[in-house]
DNA sequence: CTGAAAGCGCTTACAG
DNA sequence: CTGAAAGCGCTTACAG
């Protein structure tokens, strides 16, 4: 079987005691008596058993990330910015993918059993009850979401601001000279879909225009529905001169309908997205689009729940983060001609 | 502190034991034994502490998955076969990002500390040594590598078909009346790359076509060398009617700079990628590409993985998975008019 | 600076 | 069908 504390201890002469501290860093042991112990560690392979420590200490070294099942880059920059920061202070992350607010109540259930140490939020926020979450809350076991909305203060929570920046999208457009701007929307029951609507608004409200509705279409954040939302829009008298998608995937397809109709991005019709999917930056013409902070909520996201694992008081438990607009192509104003040819620009991603 | 089974077998007014065999559901405990403890259980809110079971079954009921540390949905694919299964079958999933050889064995260190119950090795197949995955082989965990090259066949394999279908795809475009066709490939350090390399040349070859050295340049799969690559290509005198790209996102570079060298797509130039990312169905023209089977892959990497940790005999330790043309419409033939419109055609991606 | 003992919460032969 | 005891591999007060 497996070497343990006890052959070490046999072996090097010492109480197993002895070997728990010098395993453990502890500093009251005699350089020799430690060298001896190194040694017989080294001579038996010894690994320490990590299950049996944390019988005791009741910690895991493991954080739970329940993740939206869906399949986007997007999320994927939000674990990719966890991992690093779990890693660095050896912690594990265990993966849970939920795709319904039943599946996320069984997730956290099942990470209360598992005895994690911790749990992040990011499933997707939609207009529902929240009290699965509250529950899990009332464990004890720190909590941390990331974009979700509805939840009282006293949760962790990490979220970028989507309202500021659609109505900075709407902005740049005005500042370009366009005055009949259309907004193809998201599904209603994200919150997302809210708060951009919100900013789109507030963005033609702070430039003096009308919001008008036949100028506002809700698509369900998915290709087709952005294509049909755009035919709809080019068939109005007078068609709008530029269009704010609330997600990136509505608005290639947005590019696509206006491209397939005969007019041209961005003489005829500007367009902005919102969140800087990969792709986004290798259509024709590129787009410009609202970059979120997705890496950063990740890090920041578990930042906050080792704070809370180790105890050390939060400066804040909502933390919002800004979002900026990448300015490419589809908005037209200056043309970003090295673009294509241009690693910097184009961002180092790695397909295989 | 939390309920333990010493409560519950107090409450029940059994022994421990008994109620470990209500627990784990063994069937020589009388029916009124049985509701007693189980009444007990719900009263006090008893949960099993897994650690502990851990740490005298020796199982942890946890899988590690080794990823590169890439930002495609490529791997996430991969990941969203591996996590179903393995919950169905109550095994969690811990993630480690890898980016080099020497990651590697340090996440295959880390995680035997971990006591996880097996591997899944999902990164970058480099020309490398494998020796350390030989070595954690020997520590008797099971683990299954998912389109890695070099190993030997006593490790669990599931690989994916890139020569055939590479060579699939150049016959495609010879069916369409195409000649000259041209080959973009990856970086020589990678696998992937000489099989497709190799794919392209067996097709020429299949269809009595000498082979080019001019008509093949060697990028490294990210966008600006593909864009170059196409710009070199089309001022060969002849330049190919057709280029067969090693990877999506250098074969949508390739798209721009056909384009944006006023060459149409497919009519001047016909081009087909690989690997069916999510933004080659939101191209104009859509991409044709060779579709992966990288959720599969994923899913049969677990099933293999699972079987090894539970003593199955396996039926071939090396899966070769075939993969398959998706024609759109970057390579000529059928127009398919629906396609923007329609979900199914588009598949169902839902991004936040 | 070092050690003997108790115990984390569970399972596993072994008896009855 | 049920139970008392040992033990998984470690840490943690408590002594010396």
């Amino acid at each position: 079987m497996a070497v343990t504390m006890k052959d070490v201890a046999a072996r090097a002469g010492v109480s197993i005691k002895t070997v728990s501290r010098v395993v453990n860093n502890q500093s009251e042991v005699s350089d020799e008596t430690r060298q001896r112990v190194q040694r017989a560690i080294e001579d038996l392979g010894y690994k320490p058993n990590f299950v049996a420590r944390s019988l005791i200490t009741g910690k895991t070294n493991t954080i739970a990330l329940l993740v939206a099942e869906i399949e986007t880059p997007f999320l994927l920059r939000v674990q990719r910015g966890i991992e690093p920061v779990a890693r660095e202070h050896n912690y594990n992350v265990i993966l849970f993918s939920v795709s319904d607010t039943a599946d996320e109540a069984k997730g956290l259930e099942v990470m209360r059993q598992q005895r994690v140490d911790g749990v992040i939020l990011n499933s997707i926020s939609l207009q529902q009850d929240n009290s699965h979450i509250l529950d899990f809350c009332r464990t004890g076991i720190p909590l941390v979401a990331v974009n979700r909305y509805g939840l009282d203060d006293s949760v962790g929570q990490i979220i970028w601001d989507d309202e500021t920046s659609s109505t900075e999208a709407v902005l740049h457009l005005v500042r370009l000279g366009h005055r009949r701007i259309a907004h193809i929307g998201g599904p209603m029951d994200r919150h997302s879909s809210h708060c951009r609507l919100r900013g789109y608004k507030r963005g033609l409200e702070q430039a003096g225009l009308l919001c008008q509705n036949k100028y506002i279409i809700h698509g369900d954040y998915l290709y087709p529905s952005g294509y049909n939302a755009t035919l709809s829009l080019l068939r109005i008298d007078p068609p709008p001169t530029a269009i704010f998608v609330a997600n990136d995937v509505m608005a290639v397809a947005c590019l696509a309908a206006v491209q397939r109709s005969g007019r041209r991005v961005p003489d005829d019709i500007a367009i902005i997205g919102v969140g800087d999917e990969i792709f986004s930056r290798y259509t024709t013409p590129t787009l410009t689009t609202i970059l979120l902070p997705t890496a950063e909520a990740g890090r920041r996201a578990a930042e906050m729940l080792l704070a809370q694992i180790n105890d050390e008081p939060l400066p804040e438990t909502k933390v919002i983060l800004p979002a900026s607009l990448t300015v490419r192509e589809s908005c037209g104003g200056q043309p970003l001609d090295a673009l294509w040819r241009n690693s910097a620009a184009c961002g180092a991603t790695v397909p295989l």
